[in-house]
DNA sequence: CATGTCATTTGACCGAGATCAAAGCCCGGC
DNA sequence: GCCGGGCTTTGATCTCGGTCAAATGACATG
C-alpha cells in the first residue's frame, strides 16, 4: 500500500552479469543464448543520467543503442515554435535508440535518474545479423512498440482531456500491479514518474488542463493525491471507465 | 500533370511471379534471395478486396499476413460509443497483419480495391526464423512504421486543423512526386484515396472541418479542387509552410 | 524564520473546432 | 431528363480545452 517507483526496478543491480540483471526476462537480450550473453557482456557498457540530461537529440548522430536498466526515459518531439509531444515512454527493460540508421527523429530525455546499459550501434547491429535470437526479441519488441504508439493515436485523436488523464493513470496502475503481482485492488498507490507538464505533453493537453483533471477525479473520490506525485486510486472501476476503454483488458497484456 | 492514383501502381502486375512483381523491389521480400523467393512463392496466394470490405477484425484471429500488391487499406480502432481513429493508411508494399500474435488490435479495412499477396502467418514466422533477409526486412519496415507513427502522434496531438491538412496534402504530394520521380513542381495534381470521412477519421478531426480547411486552403489559392477527390498543389511552399513542418525534408526519407 | 524558486492549483475569459442543421453537388438508375 | 441517395459544403451556435493571470504550496538556502 505505499509508493510504488516502478521505473526504479533493477536499482542498484545491473553493473556487472547479465545473467543477475535485473531486466534479463523482459529486455531485448531476453532469448539470447548463454554463449550469446557472452559476446553482449563483452561489448556492454553503462550510463547514468540525471534527470532531464539529453541522451540523443532529434536528427543528431548516435553511436550508441541500448536498454533501460532503470528509470524512465521520454522521446518527445518539438516544433519549431516550441510546441512538444512526448511519442514515447521508456521504462526499464525498453529498448532505446534506432539501429539501421545514424539517427533517430526524436529526442530522448531522462525523466528520472537513468541507467542504460549501452552497445555501439554497429556492433548490436553486427550481432543482429549473427544471432536470431537477439534480432527476433528486437523484433517483437518493435511490434509491440508499434501497437502502444497506435494506441496512443486513439488517445491523442479521439480522447476528452478527462479520458486522457484516466487512461494514463490505469496504465500506470496496471503496471505498478503487474510488476508486483497484486490484484488490481482499490487503494493502490501509484507515483507519478512525470510532472504535470511532462504529462501535459504525454497526453497532448496543457498543464493546466492536467491539473484541473487531477482536481475533478480527485473531488469525485475516484483518486486521493497523497502528494503532486503521489495518486491513490481510490475506486479502480470508474476510472476505467473514465478512461474510455471498453474492457478491463485483464485477458491480453 | 493529370491525376495520380498512386495507390494503384502495379495494377494487373503481380498475379505470377515475384520477379515481375511492381513491389518486390520494397516489399517486405525486398532482400530475399532467388531461393528463398522461391519458397515465398511456392506459399503465396492473392486475395482481391472491394472498396469497404473488411480484411481484418480488431482482436479477431487472422491466419494471414501480407503485402499490399495494389491500393490503400486503413488500420484503425473504434471506442464503443463509435467515435474512430484510424491509426495508418498502408499502400502498395507495406506489410499487413501481425506476426507473433493471433490477432491484430486494429481493424483493417479495404478503402479502394485491394490486392494482397497473402501468406500463412505461421509459415510467414517459420521463414523468418529461416532467412535472416526477410526477418530483416521486415525489422525495417516495422521501425519505419513506428517511427511514422510516432511522426502521427505529434500531428494528433499537437497540430491545428489547417496544420493537420496540410501535413496529409504535403505528404500525398511527395509520395505521387516520389514514385513518379518528378520535382516537386507546383501544379502537381494528387488524387485523394480518402473521402471526407476517411480524412477526419485520420486526422483526428471531424468531416466539416476537414472541409473547411479545403476550402480555406482553395480560397487561398493554395490549392485548387478539380473534383471533391482530386487536389491541385498550386503553391508547395505555402502548403508545406501550412502544414507546421519545419525544413522541406527532401534530405531525408 | 524569512526568502526565493519552482511546481501546482484555481479563476476568468476566449477561441478553435465540434455539433446541429440545411443546402448543394455529383452520378447512376429509371 | 428526372429522381434519389450519398458526399460535400456552408452556416449558426455551443463547448471543451487553451490562454492569461494570480494565488497557493513545497522546499531549499541563508
Amino acid at each position: 500500500m505505499t509508493a510504488n517507483p516502478i521505473f526504479r526496478i533493477a536499482e542498484g543491480a545491473a553493473t556487472g552479469r547479465c545473467a543477475t540483471c535485473g531486466i534479463r526476462e523482459k529486455a531485448v537480450c531476453a532469448y539470447c543464448s548463454p554463449p550469446e550473453l557472452l559476446r553482449l557482456e563483452g561489448i556492454k557498457s553503462y550510463k547514468d543520467y540525471e534527470p532531464g540530461e539529453e541522451i540523443a537529440a532529434a536528427g543528431e548522430e548516435s553511436a550508441f543503442v541500448g536498454s533501460i536498466v532503470h528509470g524512465v526515459v521520454s522521446l518527445s518531439k518539438t516544433m519549431v515554435d516550441g510546441r512538444r509531444q512526448m511519442v514515447g515512454l521508456l521504462f526499464p527493460s525498453d529498448f532505446i535508440g534506432r539501429p539501421f540508421r545514424p539517427s533517430a527523429p526524436f529526442d530522448a530525455v531522462a525523466v528520472t535518474n537513468v541507467r542504460v546499459c549501452r552497445f555501439r550501434r554497429n556492433r548490436f547491429e553486427a550481432l543482429c545479423a549473427d544471432s536470431n535470437n537477439l534480432e527476433r526479441r528486437f523484433l517483437e519488441m518493435t511490434l509491440d512498440e508499434l501497437d502502444a504508439s497506435r494506441e496512443w493515436m486513439l488517445l491523442l485523436g479521439r480522447k476528452s482531456a478527462r479520458e486522457k488523464l484516466a487512461s494514463f493513470l490505469v496504465i500506470l496502475a496496471r503496471r505498478a500491479a503487474g510488476i508486483r503481482e497484486e490484484p488490481l485492488d482499490n487503494g493502490v498507490t501509484v507515483e507519478l514518474p512525470l510532472t504535470r507538464e511532462q504529462m501535459s505533453e504525454y497526453l497532448g493537453l496543457t498543464i493546466e488542463t492536467v491539473s484541473r483533471q487531477f482536481s475533478k477525479l480527485k473531488r469525485e473520490g475516484v483518486i486521493a493525491l497523497n502528494s503532486a506525485r503521489e495518486v491513490a486510486i481510490l475506486d479502480f472501476a470508474r476510472l476505467l471507465d473514465a478512461s474510455g476503454d471498453e474492457s478491463d483488458g485483464d485477458a491480453l497484456y
